[in-house]
DNA sequence: CGACGGCTTGATCCGAGTCAATCCTGGTGG
DNA sequence: CCACCAGGATTGACTCGGATCAAGCCGTCG
């Protein structure tokens, strides 16, 4: 019993959220369930979550820290599918097996929940099932903007939406405080270490973003970023 | 009223099914349900099927012939994100815009249904409310294989890749008819129609291939296509 | 202060892109 | 039935963006 549609009516009608509400929403009932079920733990820098191939029993949320999922090549190519900050649920799959393996980027605190708890109380929670359906949503639709990115666009374009990406994820949209090094940029983006180095310095010199730390960027000129998008 | 539990005891417990079917399923009760409230429409070679930024209200299957889905930059650079072929359902969204833009590769025949008349259905059809969930689950699970594609293949392994998925969705796994052009193929495989010429050339030299006609392959050696990948 | 890990910079290389001819092949009309 | 044509596919010559190889340069932490 995946999903159960309830009687007391929930607080806003599904029928006309699936064709109204933006594909990423907030997602405050999912958060609060997970907060609600779930337990806390801590993980170090480096550490796994979990691991591609493993039972896809569990859910997370990240309190503290951010998290990178990966998968690896034979000869240790890696590709990184996305970054989860704070507030931001991951490992929710509907398959058996995790597609992914999940490490923390920092010293991180995470929230683990049990899946099927998850789905019980969607079951009689027609916001949180909407809710759950929501999310995987969001991240297909994050996969396939960056699926266009890893295909179809160079070396500035890919750092150019990087950056405007993590600004867009947090409050200040100026200021970019990374948690992750620039192995876990170029992983992500498709590229080396030293292509996104040279990358960020030729930004900075031509006054689109300061560098003032390396793990911390200021972008200066967004209307230059954005320009380097579509 | 996205989804709703039953009494009438579904065929097979929906919570066993999450932890133990394969994320890509058989989808027997979502093709069937589409096939019961669509209509077949026919769609020219090449002829939009929808376009990306559309409001996303309609669910398709493939009946006979292929779609593509892609998205283009300002200047013309195309990413596909997928082929769908005979039998596949696609255009199924949970946001209110299209995130691609569909077309038929060749002359087809697709079923079309309201999204809203499927989800309706799966109030009381606990089967095909978890079917539409699998069915996200999987896109996203083919989108983040793809990324690791794009992201970190070289080309003879993205096209190794390419031809046994192509094969893995027929039923004769060993020669692989394409509906689709080259440039199609390097338009999902990230690469120009040149290289995968050449590449396709080269694994015919190297016998691990024939191509009797260009939108014909016969895969020879599966094994060293195999060693192509992980 | 020294050492280590992460980052930047430089020099060179190479895989895939670009530009430019052909080469099929399947469809058409004489 | 065959010659022709057009569009897709292949092949070749050359270029180039980003990878690779190789030093240095911080900045942080012991």
């Amino acid at each position: 019993m995946l999903y159960q549609e309830t009687h007391r009516s929930p607080s806003r009608p599904v029928h006309a959220a699936v064709s109204s509400s933006p594909a990423v929403a907030k997602q405050q009932a999912l958060a609060e369930a997970l907060t609600a079920i779930g337990t806390s733990i801590r993980c170090a820098r480096n550490s796994e979550v979990y691991g591609e191939g493993e039972p896809a029993e569990t859910v997370y949320m990240v309190v503290s820290g951010a998290v990178r999922t990966y998968k690896l090549l034979s000869d240790g190519r890696r590709q990184i599918g996305d970054f989860h900050i704070e507030g931001e649920v991951f490992g929710l799959e509907a398959g058996a097996e995790r597609q992914f393996t999940a490490e923390a980027i920092a010293d991180s605190v995470v929230l683990v929940g049990k899946r099927n708890a998850l789905v019980g109380m969607a079951a009689n929670n027609a916001e949180l099932a909407y809710e759950l359906w929501v999310h995987t949503a969001g991240e297909l639709q994050r996969a396939q903007d960056h699926l266009l990115l890893l295909g179809r666009k160079r070396a500035q374009e890919r750092v150019a939406t990087f950056l405007l990406d993590m600004a867009g994820r947090r409050k200040s949209d100026i200021f970019v405080d990374l948690p992750m090094s620039r192995q876990d940029i170029a992983d992500y983006l498709g590229l080396t270490i030293e292509t996104v180095s040279r990358t960020l310095t030729r930004l900075e010199d031509d006054a689109a973003i300061e560098i003032p730390t390396s793990r911390r960027i200021v972008l200066r000129d967004k209307r230059a970023l954005g320009r380097l998008n579509a």
